[in-house]
DNA sequence: TCCTAAATCCATACACCGTACGATTAGGTA
DNA sequence: TACCTAATCGTACGGTGTATGGATTTAGGA
């Protein structure tokens, strides 16, 4: 039962050959590289080079290996606080544009991080502080921050699913627009059909970027529309 | 081989047992009763009585079930449109809480109602237009319209993905928040203890009804910040 | 030094999954 | 009648997560 290399039996103090981080960190090259479908068990434990079973020693089922990636992206994420140099509007905006950043850095894992619910409870707590800090800035009341961040938040989550989601199938979506609206029956979407005649497929081009900034511009309008 | 009832061969005329539709109104209550995961191709064939591959002949394969029950959704779901008859405002609160709550309706069905980008954008075709009528008549410009629709379907996204993934665990925000910012390091992230403190416990209690509403008022108002 | 307990990994096995393939039966049309 | 097509079913294959239990090696105390 001499396989070449492969050693059975405890370890040595210092040499194991798998531990959670380890796993967790083959898992998320796997998914990163290849989708969340392609992480299976038995292809974690063969590219770890290790027999299937070995992983359970270190997490109890597949649903821990899918918590603790998105445990693993949260945790590879912190929002800068450029504090009171810049104004608290403009401080807001950049913690948010690093959450977003944050969640991009791995589409594949987007909705698994996203409906995670103990991750999305942690971060709330351990990582939005600059959001607080920001809103406090900004005059509004205890009560109010807490609301407003959460908005924020929600908002930031909606956006980065949307474009997860397309990032996985890469479409268009101006030129598809434009005649999915021209194909509607008369009078179905006027103002619709008018806005989309007025932009034509140029000014329909959708960009995320753009997209997001508008988002934050116009929720921290809406903030500072709660101050007065 | 007498299997006592079951035939197998074609149906005589008009004792088809399956379809389409059939096959996706018991997939959804399946879903429903039990959640996602309850949902297999055998089980779904087993509640209708039939054998698993005469799926098949309806539904290319279980992609294509879970796109139904994606579209399913979205077709129940009209957005109401109470006109002039109130202010722009109000109108695009009352279109966005139909949308929540149609959302709401079916909420293991949430994520993939919402990472499927044909279903999204079929609905922002079809069923935005109250959503556009509004954001016109309050005075906004061809694009403004399209990015404020767009951060609004965004954050109703966001939100009725948090409000799906708790429902699902049903889990008490409140005390947990209260005594894990407790427990964090000292000036670790100040901001957010203090409001938690101001607010105590009886104040953090959350509420997605009056949440959701928080979330709409700032997002009107960020609008109606960008007409001046 | 010896012995026991714990740690780590492995081999086997089971129930379940999606679905490819082909057979079976009835309807519709020529 | 003969044929084609629609709808259903039976069987089977490769894949999945993981329960169980055993093999091997080290750590640590007597």
């Amino acid at each position: 039962m001499n396989n070449a290399g492969k050693r059975s039996g405890r370890p040595r103090a210092g040499e194991e050959r798998l531990s959670r981080e380890a796993i967790l960190a083959t898992a998320l090259r796997i998914v990163d590289d290849e989708g969340i479908d392609a992480l299976t068990m038995r292809r974690l434990a063969a590219t770890l080079g290790v027999n299937p079973m070995s992983l359970y020693h270190h997490l109890p089922n597949k649903a821990a290996v899918l918590a603790g990636l998105a445990e693993l992206v949260f945790a590879g994420l912190e929002l800068p606080d450029p504090g009171d140099a810049v104004p608290w509007d403009e401080q807001l905006k950049e913690a948010a544009r690093a959450y977003r950043n944050g969640l991009r850095a791995h589409p594949n894992l987007a909705l698994q991080v996203l409906s995670d619910t103990a991750a999305v409870s942690d971060i709330v707590v351990v990582t939005m502080e600059p959001f607080y800090r920001a809103l406090d800035r900004a005059g509004l009341a205890a009560r109010q921050i807490f609301e407003a961040a959460n908005t924020l938040i929600d908002f930031i989550h909606g956006f980065s699913l949307g474009e997860a989601s397309v990032r996985a199938e890469t479409f268009e979506l101006a030129p598809d627009l434009l005649t999915r609206v021209r194909a509607l029956p008369d009078g179905k979407a006027p103002t619709l059909s008018r806005i989309v005649e007025e932009l034509g497929a140029d000014g329909l081009a959708y960009d995320f970027d753009s997209g997001f900034e508008s988002g934050l511009a116009t929720l921290t309008a809406g903030f500072a529309a709660a101050v007065r």
